[in-house]
DNA sequence: TCCTTACCGTTGTACTATACAACTGAATGT
DNA sequence: ACATTCAGTTGTATAGTACAACGGTAAGGA
C-alpha cells in the first residue's frame, strides 16, 4: 500500500475502466431477461419518480436519438410508457409500468444478491467508506 | 454517512454501474482518436508485456471471436504486431508497435490528465484507499 | 403580436461492438 | 493413432450508438 498520488489515480483510471468494460457481459450473466442498456434505463426513470427522455441522455451522456429508440423499445416491451406534460407540451413524463416495475425488482433482485455476495466478506465501514467515495467520484462530473 | 450494510451495497451497485454506462462517452470526448475499446486492449497488451487475444477475452469477458476481430482492426491500424509463439504454434503473442506505444501514451495522458483533475482536491489517502478498494472489489470476481 | 431562438423528441442513415455457431489447425493425453 | 481440448477466424445476426435533418412546442424580445 502507500502509493503515490500518481499511482494511485492510475490505479483508479484502470480499475474503474476495467469495471466498465466487463459491466455489459456481466449483467448478461446476471439478468438475461434484462440488457444492462435497458436496466440503467429503467432504474434512473424509477428512482426519479418519473423522468424525460433528456435527463436520462444527461445522466448517461447519451444522444436524444438513442434515448429516443431505447424507450419505445421499453414501451413496445410494457414497460415504461409516456405521459403528457401537462406545463409543456414537448415533454413526455416516463414512468415504469406495472411490469416495468416487476421487471425491475427482479433484476435487482440479481444484482443485489450477485454484489452481496462479492462484498460479503467486506466490513461495514469499508462499504460504507467505499460508497463514499464512489458518490463523490461520480458527483465530481 | 453511517448508512446501512444493505444501503451501502445498493449505492456501490448503483454508482459503479452509472460509471460504466457513462464510461464510452466519457473516453470519446476525451481522446476521440482511440475508442474506450481499443484503448482498454491496447493497454492491457502493453501491460501485460505481450498477451495472447484468449487472455484479453478472459480479462474483460469478451467472445474470443470479438477480440479476434477488434485485434484485426489493432493490426489493421498498425497498433498491434502479432509475435509466433515458438512453443505453442495456436499462439499469437499480441505486442504494441512503435505507433501503437505512442497512442497509447498520448492516450493515457488524456486519461491521466482528466482523472488527475477530477481527483485533484482528494487527499493523498484517499485516494490510495480507493484505489485499493477498487482493486479489492475487481479482485473478488 | 410576430419572429427568432431555444428546446423536446423522432426518424433516416451509418457504423461499432458484440455474441453464437461452425470451422481450421495445432497440441495433449490416453 | 485417435479423441479431446485449445487458439484463433469467419459467417451471420443483433444491439447500441452517434450525427444530421426534421416537426412541433415554448419563450423572449422587437
Amino acid at each position: 500500500m502507500a502509493a503515490g498520488r500518481d499511482e494511485s489515480v492510475d490505479t483508479i483510471q484502470r480499475e474503474l475502466t476495467a469495471f466498465a468494460r466487463r459491466a455489459r457481459a456481466t449483467a448478461a450473466r446476471l439478468h438475461p431477461e434484462l440488457s444492462l442498456v435497458s436496466y440503467t434505463l429503467l432504474a434512473h426513470i424509477d428512482a426519479q419518480q418519473g423522468c424525460r427522455a433528456t435527463d436520462l441522455a444527461a445522466h448517461y451522456l447519451l444522444d436524444k436519438s438513442t434515448v429516443s429508440r431505447q424507450v419505445a423499445t421499453l414501451e413496445k416491451l410494457g414497460l415504461v410508457e409516456r405521459r403528457p406534460d401537462p406545463a409543456d407540451h414537448r415533454v413526455q413524463v416516463l414512468h415504469p409500468t406495472e411490469a416495468g416495475t416487476r421487471a425491475l425488482s427482479s433484476t435487482q433482485a440479481s444484482r443485489r444478491a450477485a454484489y452481496q455476495e462479492r462484498l460479503a466478506d467486506w466490513s461495514t465501514e469499508d462499504l460504507d467508506r467505499f460508497a463514499a467515495y464512489l458518490i463523490r467520484y461520480n458527483g465530481s462530473a
